[in-house]
DNA sequence: GAAGACTCCGAAATCGGTTTTGGAAACCGA
DNA sequence: TCGGTTTCCAAAACCGATTTCGGAGTCTTC
């Protein structure tokens, strides 16, 4: 399976002795001719210094290329100007597609204010929390922030019962007592129903996930009340609980369309989940955007390129990472929580896969039945 | 486009009022009646202590709660048990699908060995340098994780100038004088042109990226000598080069297609890359995987769900991660560069995307003349 | 029973910064 | 000229751990 490969190495030891010891503020210090005090108050910005001596430790600090070590600051401090984020691993698969932009925004946004952040994963809930006690305890991060935010999470009432400050990403439960930064879910369902609506849907599905999760509650109501509006009735059997993944939206899609009035329109709760129902029409000889409109969430890049592009709602990871750090640096400064909470539109991006419904639900039925006859 | 949301809220002032003091190991020493050192030789296994002593310093810790200030160990042992990684961004889209994956295996690997990932972001090459001489002269990783890996790597002449620990995920021009963990390019390609050769194909090309990346160059060396030890040639015209994108894949196959004698098979260097080439060979009434093999490379989990599904090469994105981060580790403690160097072979996946050539050149070119003549 | 070895642990130095304390020199007003 | 400010900076304390040094007992050993 692996190999191994010899080669002329110079060794990462021989690499360590060359490594002299870093410039400390004494050594500065012992070069101008000042006590390590002075050149520290230089450094901070500290008003009590003559200029002629302010210029002549910077000067040193330049010549002697010194950079204050982050850890003997830090001791002092008692602070570490670092952030944490516990990544939650999904149990089975389906990586976070924005992840690598997510991270960005928020590094970039950090790095604006001399911060860094501390990564770690975790696969549940439980192991969460234990990631976030041991770096809150070995003193690693100032705060956290925190993503995929169940409606009631334990990561949620561990920090405020311990009074450690975080962000998160989504609401929760306890919203009012901590910041956080969310899209409008609710507005999000409620405004793909009304479109659906519009283009003349009458039988409009909808393929949800665990309405444990926050998210997913807030788009369930939201759907319904858009639906609910226009003088529609949210009917139990138009609704199908799927994973948050491809056969979860195939097989949602299976016992929607085996129903005797099937839907002519599928709103989805993920793009993924809205892969799998247009793979499932589409195998029924249906297409997806005529005969059937399907609407997903999320905007991911690759769904623009399927046929037909999915219409979908698009976040804006960058964005969401740089407010989440902006957020949590005003939080740690003292900001009270309800001035740090933040909530933001998806927007629409329509493509090719909705539009006017073309059959009835009969007709649908008419065309299915002969395929579910022979399968 | 944003608003904001009041709410009753328990302001993070007042979560660091409540926040007292943690307990130090002052705190546990006068608890016990022991000095300082003594409870610092208990947590670090010293032999020197008696097993009463031993036992009362752990239960006053435990009870206690005690967990040492990393910080304050950090600064007289000198290290910081922290890694760090610069993430590349992108310089357009496509975003790292094995991210979060890779992450995992990282931070697992580190879990194992009490140690932290430290993740930033930059989006060219010579910010990465930025960012990673702020972060060695602040001292806040003790080495480096450095993906996509170019052949002739300014962080590598970088990070070995400066003798700073660091393993790459993929091999460089100075291969011989670091730690490095890749997939064998290679043989892949080898594999993969023998593969169709065996099929029955004679017209073979390769799209291909820009070949100063260091995985690009393998791979087409490796491509290049399966056609030669089959006894083909290396036909220009039938090489493409693209960006490593979908867009790149598009325009690349139309170069291809619009030749005298089109290929019967395309390697693509990435799947981003095939599925825009299948996107075009499907737009001009072709069959994906009977008309033309497409083979991709990556394994992204999403083509498995396309259609045809696409026959590409695996990668273990977390044994990846986990790899480096004891290589890393390794390479810290001492251990010579040459002992650290891993070759891992690539998977190839076999799904609906290839088989044997059922049209001649000359019958594509046929079919595709009359798509050029109207388009 | 004295010398040497061994066991166990207290005291203090140390890491590299920040912050407090206090004092010398300059300045100022009367 | 003298007390009172100001200005500027040296010295030392401090953050919370690790590590060195050395010493008080105890145990061997001849």
């Amino acid at each position: 399976m692996t190999k191994y490969l010899g080669g002329n190495s110079v060794s990462i030891t021989d690499q360590n002795v060359q490594q002299r010891k870093s410039v400390t503020i004494g050594d500065v210090a012992r070069h101008v001719g000042v006590a390590k005090g002075t050149v520290s108050r230089v450094l901070n910005n500290y008003t009590d210094i003559s200029k002629n001596t302010r210029e002549r430790v910077l000067k040193a600090v330049e010549e002697l290329g010194y950079r204050p070590s982050s850890t003997a600051r830090n001791l002092k401090r008692g602070r570490v100007d670092t952030f944490g984020i516990v990544l939650p691993l999904m149990p089975g698969k389906g990586a976070d597609p924005f992840l690598a932009e997510f991270l960005d925004g928020m590094t970039r946004a950090l790095n604006a204010v001399d911060k860094d952040l501390l990564v770690t994963t975790a696969s549940s809930m439980d192991d969460a929390v234990l990631a976030i006690r041991r770096l809150i305890s070995s003193q690693k991060v100032d705060g956290f922030v925190l993503t995929r935010t169940a409606t009631n999470d334990p990561r949620v009432d561990y920090l405020l019962d311990r009074g450690f400050p975080f962000v998160s990403h989504g609401r929760t439960a306890r919203e009012s007592e901590h910041p956080w930064f969310d899209i409008d879910n609710h507005a999000a369902f409620y405004a793909a129903a009304q479109k659906v609506i519009a283009q003349g849907h009458r039988r409009i599905s909808l393929v949800m996930s665990n309405p444990q999760m926050n998210f997913s509650r807030l788009r369930i109501e939201g759907f319904q009340q858009g639906l609910e509006d226009a003088g529609l009735a949210f009917e139990d059997q138009l609704i199908a609980e799927a994973t948050l993944d491809e056969p979860g939206g195939e097989q949602a899609a299976l016992q929607l369309l085996r129903q005797n009035r099937p839907p002519t329109a599928i709103i989805c709760m993920t793009d993924a989940i809205a892969i799998g129902v247009t793979k499932i029409i589409r195998r029924h000889g249906l297409t997806v955007g005529e005969d059937i409109t399907v609407i997903g969430y999320d905007g991911l890049p690759v769904c623009e390129h399927f046929d037909p592009p999915l219409t979908s709602f698009a976040q804006e990871p960058v964005l969401a990472g740089s407010t989440l750090a902006e957020l949590l640096t005003k939080a740690i400064s003292g900001q009270p929580a309800r001035e740090l909470q933040i909530l933001a539109e998806a927007k629409l991006i329509q493509r090719g896969s909705d539009g006017p419904p073309r059959k009835t639900p009969e007709e649908l039925k008419a065309h299915l039945s002969t395929y579910f006859a022979t399968a």
